[in-house]
DNA sequence: TTTAATTACGAAAACGATTTCGGGATTTAA
DNA sequence: TTAAATCCCGAAATCGTTTTCGTAATTAAA
């Protein structure tokens, strides 16, 4: 079966080209009785349009990228389903790209995204990012750029994030409730709010309380390769000045501190107790059931979505002042137990 | 600032479109004073090439599409990453399509992939998956159509597997080393010959010995929903015919399994051993840790990406035969500790 | 010096769809 | 019966590139 395209199928009904195509696109300019003739030979020659042709004259590419620092994380794996599920509906396509945390490799995503390859884009940034021209020059082809997770501060536009100053708190303050003296912070970076956002939550929680006679640097920074960071946590966990509570800004810091108390044989909860950022499902099932901030990750994904797709429709709608917080839930279970 | 093509870039030049876009293409016609002109310009003005006229006239998109039933196991996670990092370095674009699990959806999605839209196809087949027709006509188009993962029997093209039945064989190996007398399977499908390979496997394994004195049926399926399943292994390990090895066939089914366990107030290793087909690197730090059939699902996603990618590159050469098995290993943890 | 080959560029025809515009045929209003 | 409105449809321009082909200018060969 060779290419059945416009031309061809115009031909065997003995029509013009912009007939059959009206009439596919159900046009009031063309009688029913031809439409239906039409649109039983398309079917019947299994006709598709050639997608490219159409997103080149209508510029529409009925398509929308998402770009993440990876999708190993469990977080991006729900959140693009969230994605998906409303790109679905609207009957658009979804282009991943993958910045591994590369500032270079986002600006060429970026920049390959232009051009009317893309009708939106939905961003979470890497964690070298540190200018957003790339972003602007986007955004000045009116092509809509959007937040959900890690947002670029000093860039205006819309963005879906998780209440991650108070979830900080809340984590501080949970340790203190269960009697911890010594709490740390993981943070996974310094540039990316997301992270600082939660640790200066965290220190907001300590302050809080007259228990702050912990350690000396509550925040500890962990942003090498993973095993840099888990010889980093090997040498907190073994050192003179031991926390006795741990949370952990993003979810792989959490199994690097439960591999680490493995593999030192320190007890969780009962040396030090844990709270990890995560959106794990087997955090339940965890040796011990670990105690997690979940992030609403699916839901994220969909209201940044939703929120894209508003704007593509409506070109003329002013998206850039949104910020939705989807909050995170504190979810108690053993790695934090009394 | 607005759109800058070709025209444009031509007129400002005050050279002719033709002279341009060869220049680009570093086209040996073109003088190389005339190229770096026009290499600077492009530059200075930020031209970036309509990627949807170039695809119409070149009739190639750089695009694969990757069509998973989902996104959330971390299999298809590690597998994405595996084809992502082959097509970055052939400069390709991946689009990703969820199917559900449904047939319908993976249709629809598989007659989007047509006319052009890509240049190939990865896909892992929907559990409803039981005719090839839509695969078929893809082929028709000379698009390149590769399984990974879960293949469709019957269809032939290249795939790129792990060695499940083996696999099966092991795993029931394993449980009978280890004091099983009474050992099952629980299958996530019988359509699926992933599923059923990794199955008759197990039976195979269980043959080889005289300790068959087992359960009624060994081999029990859980294709439900998650609830559905969740309730039929609360019956299976609470019933009169409790076993004491469980095999999970996919990694959800393995969570679930533990999870009943921890309601049930039932011991692992203790009262049933457990082995999960699974890739979630929190295996290790379960309660307790979890013995897993470990597919490389990244390796699997970049073999198949780079079978796609001979495929396309060579269109004389005949990838249908490639059939690749990267096989999976058994890693021996406290659920199935003596 | 004449002829042939090479170099460097431009005009124009694709690629496959959409859309504007115009006009013949038919129906309704005057 | 004539004029106006309505209904259907087709010709052709267009979207932005790529590519074939033709040709003037330059260089090499005879």
């Amino acid at each position: 079966m060779q290419k059945v395209n416009l031309k061809e199928l115009a031909r065997q009904l003995n029509l013009s080209i912009a007939t059959v195509s009206k009439a596919l696109r159900d046009s009031h300019e063309i009688s029913s009785k031809t439409k239906h003739i039409v649109l039983e030979a398309a079917a019947r020659l299994n006709y598709t349009p050639n997608p490219y042709a159409s997103s080149l004259r209508r510029k529409k590419s009925k398509t929308i990228a998402v770009i993440i620092p990876e999708v190993a994380d469990s977080f991006f794996s729900l959140a693009i389903n969230g994605i998906q599920s409303v790109a679905e509906l609207k009957g658009y396509h979804v282009l991943i790209y993958l910045s591994h945390e590369k500032f270079e490799i986002e600006q060429s995503i970026v920049a390959a995204c232009g051009s009317g390859r893309v009708d939106g884009v939905l961003i979470s940034i890497s964690k070298e990012t540190c200018t957003n021209d790339h972003l602007t020059s986007l955004q000045s082809e009116n092509i809509p750029v959007i937040f959900f997770d890690r947002e670029f501060e000093n860039f205006n536009t819309a963005m879906v994030l998780t209440n991650d100053f108070e979830c900080g708190k809340i984590s501080a303050e949970h340790l203190i409730e269960t009697h911890c003296k010594k709490p740390v912070f993981l943070s996974a970076s310094t540039s990316l709010p997301m992270c600082t956002k939660r640790s200066e939550g965290f220190l907001e929680g300590l302050k809080k309380t007259a228990a702050t006679t912990g350690v000396a640097e509550p925040v500890i920074l962990c942003n090498g390769s993973d095993e840099e960071n888990y010889q980093k946590i090997i040498q907190l966990i073994t050192g003179p000045d031991v926390p006795d509570g741990i949370v952990a800004s993003v979810e792989k810091l959490g199994m690097q501190i439960y591999l680490a108390c493995q593999q030192t044989g320190i007890k969780i909860p009962g040396q030090i107790k844990v709270i990890a950022f995560s959106t794990n499902d087997t955090a339940p099932i965890l040796n011990p059931s670990l105690t997690t901030i979940t992030q609403p990750a699916f839901n994220i994904g969909k209201a940044a979505a939703e929120i894209l797709f508003k704007a593509i429709d409506k070109p003329n709608y002013s998206y850039t002042n949104e910020r939705l917080v989807v909050p995170s839930q504190l979810v108690k279970r053993d790695s934090t137990r009394l």
